[in-house]
DNA sequence: TGTTAGCACTCTTCCCAGTTGAGTGCTAAT
DNA sequence: ATTAGCACTCAACTGGGAAGAGTGCTAACA
């Protein structure tokens, strides 16, 4: 369905006025506000139209229109353009990551920070464990008695660790032999494969006792098997506050709850595509508890997965200023990840 | 100042009362709740002067009375008896910990979500950054062309790493082998020593450029300094909407606005001892933005350094459930710590 | 035929006054 | 010292206008 021209103009500036006020647009306002040469009454039949039409709503015979999600996602589909970041906020940006660069942790959290900030929504920035596949080098030290820590780092710059007991006997030196050992069976071996690896050859080699390197074994094991969960960042859950659909405190509560609880978060959202910044409107979320809000999200590949960065506010949302600053700010990420790793 | 059994009971009454309803207690209530021998008259007039001590206050006239802070305050120092944790929730306590122990982070994120679940409050954990003394270990690992990580342990069992970037005809033996000499001289050294260490005898032993291993001692620089960051976790900031306080919405913010901004919280919690449990009563908040709230805390040791646990709530609170679960808390922390650490 | 002025109508919001009810403080009796 | 009784206070609720914003409809107009 596509409308004319007037429509379009007067569907927007419902959209812009009500986005910004919060409150019903009438008529009258439109005509002065955006002083089109037309009258209120026309507007006013206009808006009529646009009602049928499932665009535009009342909540009340004697109030303004609002729009409705279908109004908010015919302008998001068909009308919108996109308002990218401003100079100043792309310097913020980049002013940022510089800063961060030798911690990625910290990289995250501070795009997180500038989208939330920028926007004023809520932001979330969803770093998919890069799956641990290759081994890439084992390191065990010796953390005084009968204590050791493996450490694993994979081919993809992912660092973990894990804390084992071993026998009071067992020195770093003897440690930094099996540790030879380990590393050069393995290096570069996918974790399955090391799983399989025949362990009696490993042993034999190593003359030690099957105990200390079952430990090290499973440890290993745990690690890669550990690394299954996301990492979830989230900014800015004040800026829900200011609101006033959140005034609302069982709305508000809703909408913590999904927040604080990671899982609730990533059920929600939907997949991203990598090119195209996503628009969920209302009840086109996945979860009741979200069917009053609004996901702009994007996409980013890292190592092979699939990133999620975005924000999250009311359904009466910028999505031209967030769909922007999302894009600007995935596309940033995907320069950092792409020159540093 | 001492009251006599009889004001006793009644500031009791009139706590345990407001606590549970977060309306103002009548001295007919009083009597009826907890079935005192002696007439609302006489209830009337020993609130009376309970108020006049400033122990209890008045909305208005003709409203029932509240605890004032220092009514409170009072109750805590003089009257109130912890409520400890009951068994169910000692062995939930027990097994989270337990199911968490190889990895610090959960194990501190486990706990923080048991207190709040618990006490229905606010919980946080707060873990000093230990202070990066003393080298235990560290690992160049390469990862790629002209780049490569330098993975440092303390002796405290910290790991920490930072990217470089290398010569691109640095190969992995090239590493290992600045890696021994690395080890061989540092090994058990303070940080400030390294950094004071002749390092043209480094250069000459590894005959490799000043380049790299300047490259690497800065690494280690900046992981040794930027370890000053406390770990802060928060959880059940959802518990807050339920307290009837926080409905009004400026509040809230305030609220928010510290736990969101960790150094606020960090600068608003007082210094703790060690094995008292710290009580603060609203306006003996340093914050003003905390002059509504309460906080109870405990510290614990951790090598050496403080760190601290507590919940965080309005100023209506049951803090003799609170301070109860709080220390069983710091217990069961201090436990973990000496029996793996 | 599309546009517009005019007007009656609707519905929320605000304000005001009156009522209710919980709870007090005081006084006088016990 | 305690208590019953009672007048008093004040927040919270209730209902009835009045105000005001905005609409839909009709009739006139270009």
């Amino acid at each position: 369905m596509t409308l004319d021209e007037r429509k379009k103009k007067i569907l927007e500036s419902v959209i812009k006025d009500y986005v910004e006020t919060a409150e019903p647009v009438g008529s009258r306002a439109i005509v002065k506000k955006h002083n089109l040469r037309i009258s209120a009454a026309t507007v006013r039949n206009e808006m009529a139209d646009l009602e049928d039409m499932g665009y535009l709503q009342q909540p009340h015979t004697s109030a303004g229109r609002i729009p409705s999600e279908s109004g908010f996602r015919y302008y998001v589909d068909c009308m919108m353009e996109r308002e990218n970041l401003v100079d100043d906020e792309v310097q913020l940006l980049q002013k940022i990551i510089k800063e961060n660069l030798q911690d990625w942790d910290e990289v995250i959290q501070s795009i997180g920070n500038f989208l939330a900030q920028v926007t004023r929504y809520t932001s979330f920035v969803i770093v998919p464990t890069v799956r641990v596949d290759e081994f890439k080098y084992v390191q065990l030290v010796r953390m005084g008695k009968g204590k050791a820590m493996v450490i694993l780092v994979t081919d993809t710059g992912v660092l973990m660790h894990r804390r084992i007991s071993i026998p009071e006997s067992v020195e770093q030196k003897d440690l930094q032999s099996i540790n030879e050992v380990f590393n050069r069976i393995f290096a570069g071996k996918k974790f399955a494969e090391v799983r399989k690896t025949d362990l009696q050859y490993l042993r034999d080699e190593l003359h030690k006792s099957k105990r200390i390197i079952d430990t090290i074994l499973e440890a290993i094991d745990r690690l890669a098997e550990s690394a299954g969960e996301d990492k979830v960042v989230i900014s800015g859950i004040l800026n829900m506050l200011n609101e006033p659909e959140f005034k609302n405190l069982d709305k508000l509560k809703k909408i913590l709850a999904i927040l604080e609880e990671e899982t609730l978060l990533k059920n929600l959202l939907p997949e991203p595509s990598c090119d195209e910044v996503e628009i969920t409107i209302g009840r086109e979320n996945r979860l009741d508890e979200a069917k009053e809000m609004s996901i702009v999200l994007a996409g980013y590949k890292i190592f092979g997965e699939v990133g999620r960065v975005g924000v999250i506010g009311p359904v009466r949302m910028e999505y031209w200023k967030a769909a922007g600053t999302v894009d600007s700010v995935r596309t940033a990420i995907d320069e950092v990840l792409k020159k540093h790793f």
